[in-house]
DNA sequence: CGTAAGATTTACT
DNA sequence: GTAAATCTTACGA
């Protein structure tokens, strides 16, 4: 089964919900479930990196999709991205938790050895700590995203088609202007009653 | 060129 | 619950 990353972040969003993402950085493979994102609509999107044109950061974002975009946040943490939409449209999905499924043990030791966690529920709930476990840095930024099939350092699969999966909406954590404009945008997506999806602000 | 703010996490009062 | 860590990007002078 493929998947289309070929659409706005608002639709490719609560179809990432489910599906698992799998990184083999090096070489030391984890899976993960993904529960919880959300979606930057670029130019039509003032919280989004891309709102205010290309820059040495974004650029990612303003080539082709189905690659990754990761960016540092306050000089401490990463959070990962998957660049959507038709190429020039700057969309992106930013990944916020997920349920470790596969390489627990490597996920246990890099979160361990950047940071400090107590519970498996913790190892992959929020988008830093999820990047700790993917291993994911600046150097992985616009990593092409392959077809689980076809192996790669990178790669998703969809969930089951038969899977059904209860996705709940609602406004985006984290960013200014939480008032009307958040509530206008409610671009925050994830399983229902998942653990593992973050608490948020 | 200087300053302000950020798609967060962790530790401490 | 509140504050600190820490650095890059963005914007104003």
């Amino acid at each position: 089964m493929s998947f289309d990353l070929d659409r706005s972040a608002t639709a490719v969003a609560p179809d990432l919900l489910g599906a698992l993402l799998t990184t083999r950085v090096d070489d030391e493979p984890v899976t993960v479930r993904i529960v919880e994102v959300e979606a930057y609509e670029g130019a039509d999107d003032p919280a989004a990196h891309s709102f205010r044109g290309e820059t040495a950061r974004n650029r990612t974002m303003f080539g082709p999709p189905g690659v990754l975009y990761v960016y540092r946040h306050l000089g401490l943490h990463h959070c990962a991205n998957v660049v959507v939409g038709p190429a020039g449209m700057p969309h992106a999905v930013l990944l916020r938790g997920a349920e470790v499924i596969g390489g627990v043990d490597v996920a246990w030791r890099r979160r361990l050895a950047s940071g400090v966690c107590r519970t498996e529920r913790d190892l992959a709930r929020g988008p830093a700590r999820l990047a700790v476990v993917l291993g994911l840095t600046r150097e992985h930024d616009g990593a092409p995203i392959g077809e689980a099939a076809e192996g790669g350092l990178l790669t998703i699969a969809a969930r089951d088609a038969d899977l059904v999966v209860q996705v709940a909406t609602g406004p985006r954590v984290g960013i200014p202007g939480s008032g009307p404009e958040a509530a206008s945008r409610p671009w925050r997506f994830w399983i229902a009653g998942d653990p593992h999806v973050s608490a948020g602000r």
